[in-house]
DNA sequence: ATAGATGCAAAGGGTTTGCACTTGA
DNA sequence: TCAAGTGCAAACCCTTTGCATCTAT
């Protein structure tokens, strides 16, 4: 029996505005660090439940990247794909799509999503050094 | 200072015989169940230094995986990705790759490296239901 | 009142590191 | 010989979980 789970918490009010007015995707420590300027004490694990309740309701997306920690942005935008900095370790929302994908998947198979990541240096970090 | 780690050993050799004769990747855990066969001590931080070493090497490749471990594979092969089954969770290569994806980074910034990762269900599988 | 939510701290997985011991050259 | 390499255990990082306490409804 898992709990319906639908009380307006400080806690969780706070974590929704810190994807509010943030188009890029932010990992757990950058929305604690920004709930908590809000609810000073907030506690980790609560980020932790929060961003899984959060996900299964569908008002925010998972975005697992390869050997990098796990960051959430808000559900509902178009098909896109991220790029991240190897600098800075930020990860910024590209649009756009390359296209014929499904044409490279091995014979027989049906491709139902694809991940695409560019990894390099954001103009911030170029400029940076 | 770091050590030149040239040495021939018995643990080293054994890590490398896992890949010789495995097309395939392999992860840590797989790495070191091949390699005990004939090195039985032999511990984790050894497969994950030698493994390290391998890479800086370049006679291993890493794959990262989103929200998977990391798989090691030989290196020397034509730049490809992969393909992951939904289903048994198999890791296919998969040849060619798309183009023009500097275009969809950031402006400013500049893209060192792609990935790829194409999920879907694979030949075996759709058969197999 | 009371089930749901929180914070803490402990526990888990995967990976790395410090250190004394072993070994290849 | 003696630095490089190893095994063990502890440390780390990220994430999850158990539990006593708090709180929205």
């Amino acid at each position: 029996m898992r709990p319906c789970r639908r009380r307006n918490t400080r806690q969780r009010e706070a974590i929704r505005q810190a994807f509010t007015g943030h188009a890029d995707p932010l990992d757990v420590q950058q929305v604690l660090r920004a709930a908590r300027r809000r609810v000073p004490g907030l506690g980790v694990a609560t980020v932790y439940r929060t961003l899984g309740l959060l996900c299964e309701q569908g008002w925010l997306v998972r975005i697992e990247l390869p050997g990098r920690r796990t960051f959430y942005e808000r559900a509902g935008k178009p098909h896109h794909h991220h790029f991240l900095c190897r600098a800075c370790e930020r990860l910024y929302r590209i649009e756009g799509c390359v296209g014929e994908v499904e044409a490279l998947a091995p014979d027989g198979s049906v491709v139902e999503a694809h991940d695409l990541l560019l990894r390099g240096t954001c103009r911030r970090c170029r400029r940076a050094s």
